[in-house]
DNA sequence: CCGACATATACTCAAACTGAGTAAAAGGGA
DNA sequence: TCCCTTTTACTCAGTTTGAGTATATGTCGG
């Protein structure tokens, strides 16, 4: 085997709903992700960034789940001789096991991703980004046709509608047109905060990869405090998806997975009717498989 | 930063389905999967995947995902002060392009997990596991209940339905209970066969997320040759599911996707009435987003 | 040449699920 | 007391899904 031997570097982005904003764990200034080395002493990846989390933050984080490793040359200029590692991780903390999720090092995903935001309707920013990404396909004769088609999808123009899901490919988009600061573009209220080299675009996956989890595993869970109103749950969700739900549909869904029970206590917090309190039924993990199965089965 | 240092290693679990049947590349006669040094000059993480893989086999490979990056100590005992971390690939290969995909190098899945093919209807190998792990939960009095969940709900007992993207649970469960040659158990028909290291994992790993993706994105194609019958079509999916399909609704389930067109060939090999061939329709991958959304949506 | 056989293709039907809308209940505050 | 707000409960049509049945079109044996 070969003696190619590399650094090795963990990156985490933390994940937490506060007030029904999703906000992820920064450091300088809102510009970079919080990473660490990966040590010899470490047991696991896994481990090795559990500790450090807990070192560098105290936050005690509950879901962890592997995102992806990069190794992309040219990423630190200085250092060619050696590669970099990355290994992101997405982790998921509780609102209120994390006090601190309002002050500084906590950011809006929206601030990073002013596009994605979908829950009071199309953001403003969108008609712009729509526009500069028509003129890109534009400009090239001969592949104008196919990336028309890209941005129309990723953006939900001329007969396609919103994906939440393609937060991931909306950025490499607009990377690619140059839109975004990182790829050359300004930074404004439209293209949004820029971030330390790949580091938005692990935010972008971390999304990405969160909206798809929610909807077949019961990961919201691990953002929510001990006992919460349904409307608080739903306000979660939509936080992470970017999308209002339809507020009866939501609560069927619910209870017919029999994912929560009530605690008995009321909650009247909101100014209405008050609110019945409940808890996440841990046990369901085990009682139910939870998987989506789209195959046409049968049963011989 | 700290100088921790380490190996990089990528690791490939090629996969191909010939005869109806779902194969994997290996080195060492089938004990261990094909990996090779990350090295300098490679440009990124899956273009040196793509290098030596073209290098080494030289099949051609069409779809390659990155599966997961382990770093777990203990693993080469010789090599304590150095890390080796690997990454793992998932890579489809087209049966058209891989003549040998027969030839000594492929094995079948199910020569690594006798359990895990369903198509005509439980394998015998899973009632001697389901003892074997039912000794296991009830070995251990204070877990009992909680080991007894885990194994039905793996395994499809009381009650529960047996679910094919559970592969990896399976193998770490069985692993756990020191099933597996890997974890001191032997090595049998019903235990199938070992690997060397945790490549028997990997390839748990890649079974269940290629399980789960045929069900909302056409990755299938990418193991179909050029043109090709509806099916061989489903005899393809049931092979990597590992389950035997409903005819009527999965040709329903494929037209109304509009994955396929017809060539305006026929095919007369199965000995019954000709049907026709199909192609796959690349445009669609560009016309929708092809996306799963289970939450209940609003239009505001 | 004919009829059994095998597979492909087409259609039907009920149950479950989904998106969407409406109505009643239960608090707080002017 | 009445209005406002939010929670909770119910309804309904359109679609999707699991499952079963029927017909078409070849090959092959006699």
């Amino acid at each position: 085997m070969n003696d190619a031997l590399a650094h090795a570097e963990l990156i985490a982005v933390l994940t937490a709903v506060t007030n029904d904003e999703p906000r992820v764990m920064t450091v300088s200034k809102g510009e970079a992700l919080p990473s660490g080395p990966f040590e010899l002493e470490h047991r696991s990846l896994q481990a090795g960034l559990r500790e450090w989390v807990n070192e560098q933050t105290g936050h005690p984080l509950g879901y962890l789940e592997q995102l992806y490793t990069f190794a992309d040359r040219d990423r630190s200029p200085h250092d060619r001789a050696r590669r970099t590692i990355s290994i992101s991780y997405l982790g998921l903390v509780r609102e209120q096991a994390a006090p601190g999720a309002g002050a500084p090092g906590w950011h809006g995903w929206y601030e990073y991703f002013p596009w994605e935001d979908h829950r009071e309707g199309r953001p403003p920013a969108l008609a712009s980004i729509a526009e500069a990404l028509n003129a890109w396909a534009a400009s090239d004769v001969s592949r104008r046709e196919h990336r028309q088609k890209r941005v129309d999808l990723s953006l939900g123009l001329n007969g396609a509608a919103w994906n939440e899901e393609l937060a991931l490919q909306r950025f490499e988009l607009m990377y690619e047109a140059g839109l975004v600061a990182e790829a050359g573009g300004v930074s404004d209220r439209v293209t949004g905060r820029p971030m330390f080299a790949d580091h938005r675009r692990m935010l972008a996956t971390a999304i990405t990869r969160l909206r798809a989890k929610i909807k077949y595993r019961p990961v919201v869970f691990e953002l929510m405090p001990a006992s919460f109103t349904l409307s608080h749950l739903q306000h979660t969700v939509e936080a992470l998806a970017g999308l209002g739900l339809h507020k009866p549909n939501f609560r069927r869904l619910i209870d017919q997975q029999e994912l929560i029970e009530e605690t008995g206590e009321m909650s009247s917090e909101t100014g209405g009717r008050p609110a019945k309190l409940y808890r996440y039924r841990r046990a369901i993990l085990e009682e139910h498989a939870l998987s989506s199965a789209r195959l046409p089965l049968s049963r011989n």
